[in-house]
DNA sequence: CATTAGCAATCTACACGCGAGAGTGCCAAT
DNA sequence: ATTGGCACTCTCGCGTGTAGATTGCTAATG
């Protein structure tokens, strides 16, 4: 049975594991802090933390070191985390009310966020379902093609090459950008391919397959409204912790690069409604199993969750890195919410 | 005197360290080499590519390498550059045929770049100086804050929040769009703030201040017309490529997420109007003393020539990568160009 | 004068061995 | 359940020795 100082015992072996980067001893648990017992009986402790799969000794005159397991007991564990000072918020604030525009709003809170832990901070761009539409613009660029520029009230814009069947003149495309635009004028998002289809059956029939295709490329516009980009921050940090990689931190890399693992991973997290989440180490995927992700969802303009986060080696400050995530995700909620 | 074979001794040198990775010795050139000459001789001309800074040993008892200064010779004594296949340049163009807008396509193109070459890829986005505006949008935020997004008819897009001294209700706001938005129409990048300081002076004197904040915002949007942002592909493979720095790749990747002294470097070599242009190590900065950069200018839409470059460790396979470059720029070019 | 063969000198890389130190696991005692 | 004691195991650092590679120099050669 895994006694309470036993679980005490972990948590000293985490937190002075991460502090000293050393595997921790019975001897220096004793000298350290204050167990009232021995050395031996720590060590008695320890073979059942050891039975558990909750911590590991590299080999047999070393101390001991958390597995992923026993970093999870301790997350568990942690009742509440202690939020960040006034002054750190109000830094916060300052610094991030200076943003020009949505993109470096966004680019400012991951480096802001990556400074304040020391790893790599990761924002999910939000996604606007209840958005509505401001603008819809047509640009030609040759006979046949043309750049779809979608605006909503929010600011965001996305944009996207359309390829017409036949080829369009200025009027005929003129006359397009009209239909379309009063069409859709603060029409909702979701709303948006419905509103096209009415505008594609009362149009004349020559009309009909621009129209057709104006309404996919929206479409594919809407669906993947920018759910699927990852603003990302100090991944020189990952190579100075290299140290804590026990292979290289290039497959780590890789899957920030790639982006796609990471955006699965907040999607199961969403789906699993927990606001904050951490992932440690093999409990995501072999590639990271050095590393874990502390995430928190923040929600804006009245869109589904996104998430934030950061990534570090799995050993790392929990306690300290969870509060900086959290705060972050606060503030993005409070900031971008109001705005629907 | 440095004599000719010398020079042949220091491209077989540069050759063979690229490929082999291990410094190179006499012995090692006169074997897999046809020099005609024994290795005493050899040495001799090495003895005297050390002594004009060419080469270096790293030790007494090790082979050659080059040094920048070596490189750098190299670099500039390769006359002409191989260009690719036509396979390898048909593949580029299929694969880059299929981008949706502009930021995909530029996405497209660094990842190709990196692939090809094995090294870090970027693009500098292009300047677009006689571009024209296609529309000007104003999207309210908060009473006194509203987006400003700038489209013009190349497609590319810009926002910027603008911050007004006084709120603004709906129809003022629409008054403003309006006015702006027909007086920019068809606008030339460069001649925006002649036409807004006309309009300043023609509307109604409560409208003025208004006026003169869109005009800032739109003047500091075209100055700095995106001509300040890279793209960047490939950071992992620097990381497996560590083997190659001497200390840590920490300050490159610094440098690339900093970007500025990347941009300042690209400013320089345009400045001194270079087409094609390789940096290799101290030439850039100490922070940079391992790595190179092969870099090419491109230009789109008419605007000032930007820059597409890739950057790898100083022993890096230079005709290669050279001519990948150079395949890229062109294509750049030509797929841009026309649309001016 | 350029080239060459030969040779001593130098330096690294690697393997080996050894001892110090650290930490465990277990046992018998409390 | 806890503890002190002790044998055992393993890593780490250090010094040593050897094999191998390459150079620089010198004297000889065409």
């Amino acid at each position: 049975m895994v006694s309470q100082r036993a679980l005490d015992v972990l948590r000293v072996i985490v937190e002075d594991y991460v502090d000293s980067r050393e595997p921790v001893g019975s001897r220096a648990i004793v000298e350290r802090h204050d167990f009232g017992v021995s050395a031996a009986t720590i060590r008695n402790d320890m073979a059942i933390l050891e039975e558990a799969h909750l911590i590991h000794a590299p080999h047999t005159s070393a101390g001991r070191v958390p597995t992923d397991l026993g970093y999870r007991r301790f997350v568990d564990s942690l009742s509440d985390i202690r939020p960040l000072t006034v002054q750190q918020v109000g830094a916060i604030q300052r610094f991030l009310d200076e943003s020009l525009d949505l993109d470096d709003f966004f680019g400012r809170t991951v480096k802001l966020l990556s400074d304040l832990t020391n790893q790599v901070a990761m924002v999910q761009f939000p996604t606007l379902g209840n958005e509505r539409v401001a603008h819809v613009e047509i640009v030609p660029v040759s006979p046949s093609k043309a750049y779809l520029i979608l605006i909503t009230a929010a600011g965001s814009i996305d944009r996207r090459m359309v390829d017409f069947d036949t080829e369009l003149d200025e009027t005929t495309l003129a006359d397009v950008r009209a239909r379309v635009s009063t069409t859709l004028s603060s029409v909702s998002l979701s709303e948006v391919d419905g509103a096209m289809s009415t505008l594609a059956e009362s149009v004349p029939p020559t009309l009909r397959p621009i129209i057709d295709d104006v309404r996919t490329a929206l479409q594919s516009q809407v669906d993947s409204h920018r759910k699927d980009r990852l603003i990302v921050a100090g991944t020189p940090k990952l190579v100075r912790a290299d140290i804590d990689f026990a292979g290289s931190v290039a497959p780590v890399l890789d899957a920030i690069e790639e982006q796609v693992t990471l955006l699965r991973l907040f999607g199961e997290m969403r789906a699993q409604g927990d606001d904050s989440g951490v992932r440690i180490g093999r409990e995501m995927s072999d590639d990271l199993s050095d590393t874990a992700i502390i995430s928190h969802a923040y929600s804006a303009m009245g869109g589904d969750s996104s998430r934030v986060a950061i990534l570090g080696p799995t050993r790392m400050n929990y306690p300290l890195n969870m509060a900086a995530v959290e705060a972050v995700a606060h503030y993005l909620t409070q900031v971008l919410g109001d705005d629907a």
